[in-house]
DNA sequence: TATGAAATGTTCTACTATATAACAATCTGG
DNA sequence: CCAGATTGTTATATAGTAGAACATTTCATA
């Protein structure tokens, strides 16, 4: 069989493809962006079997220990029904307590246990790290900042 | 009724709760950001019966007729295994049309139907639209272009 | 103080998105 | 021609998310 002329190109190359339609829209770099970030998350904190999920809850605890399960959970955006299986997850390896509280005992205060302070120390350089990381990408922390301005000028309104 | 005194107040204002842990984490911002834009998105599109990945495969296949599938699927991040039920539904819909290429058995070519493309400007109109209040609400398109140069700058190192 | 409404945690269920493995049919390169 | 790659497909497993229903407890107020 006679091949097309080499001119023409039969298709060894990747036809040019036009992502103009989505790669121009806001809400899909940012899906993008937050997909790319949270993998690199989760790659750098693997070694810890931390998700991001799990890091920002024992992160709200450490900052407000004592908290009620449904503070954690609305402040993270996780319905309470939700919210009991990843606890559970964190109490069976030893990282977070449930308390009774006296005051209302149909709620459960939430705390780090010493191993999961210890934990979280840990944590906490790796994600001061990563942030750097991110920082230096974007150009600095002036760039940082306009970032996060402009993310909250998104989300904050509406 | 006395009311508790003023200065005191017993609960009824939620206690201060400390969100600084995590709202000043670049990936936790930008999640939240992305999962409000696409409830907006999928709130605006719901009389159109259409979630973002939909919109954005028909917007591909409209740039690109005759792709085959694993060319949208891989310009949209999506796993082939994955796009098979996508694909059926846009085309149990009568949106889109799989065509047989003859120089390639295997693979399926992609169009928009008559009716895919009629819709393809009403969703076109309504994404114009929502993309102009995505901008008005970051301050004007000189912050736009700031925004996705700098989600660029997190999304295409490493 | 008694009672109805609200809050809290929990279980169950369902749906979507995503990832991997395996397979058949087809194409490609040597 | 043949070994390996490509393409689409099915099946399966896991996470994340959402809603309903429930028991226990607290709260408001009549």
């Amino acid at each position: 069989m006679e091949q097309a002329s080499p001119a023409q190109r039969t298709k060894p190359t990747r036809q040019r493809f036009d992502d103009g339609a989505v790669s121009e829209i806001i809400g899909y770099q940012l899906r993008r962006a937050q997909i790319q970030i949270f993998q690199e998350f989760m790659a750098r904190f693997a070694s810890f079997d931390m998700r991001p999920s799990e890091y920002s809850v024992m992160a709200l605890i450490a900052s407000n220990p004592g908290s009620k399960q449904i503070a954690i959970a609305e402040a993270l955006g996780i319905k309470r029904a939700n919210f009991v299986a990843l606890i559970n997850t964190l109490e069976a390896r030893g990282l977070v307590e449930r308390r009774q509280p006296a005051n209302d005992r149909r709620s459960h205060a939430l705390f780090l246990t010493s191993v999961g302070i210890s934990l979280m120390e840990k944590l906490d350089a790796a994600q001061a790290e990563f942030e750097a990381d991110c920082i230096a990408r974007l150009g600095g922390t002036a760039e940082r900042d306009q970032l996060m301005e402009l993310l909250s000028r998104l989300t904050d309104q509406r």
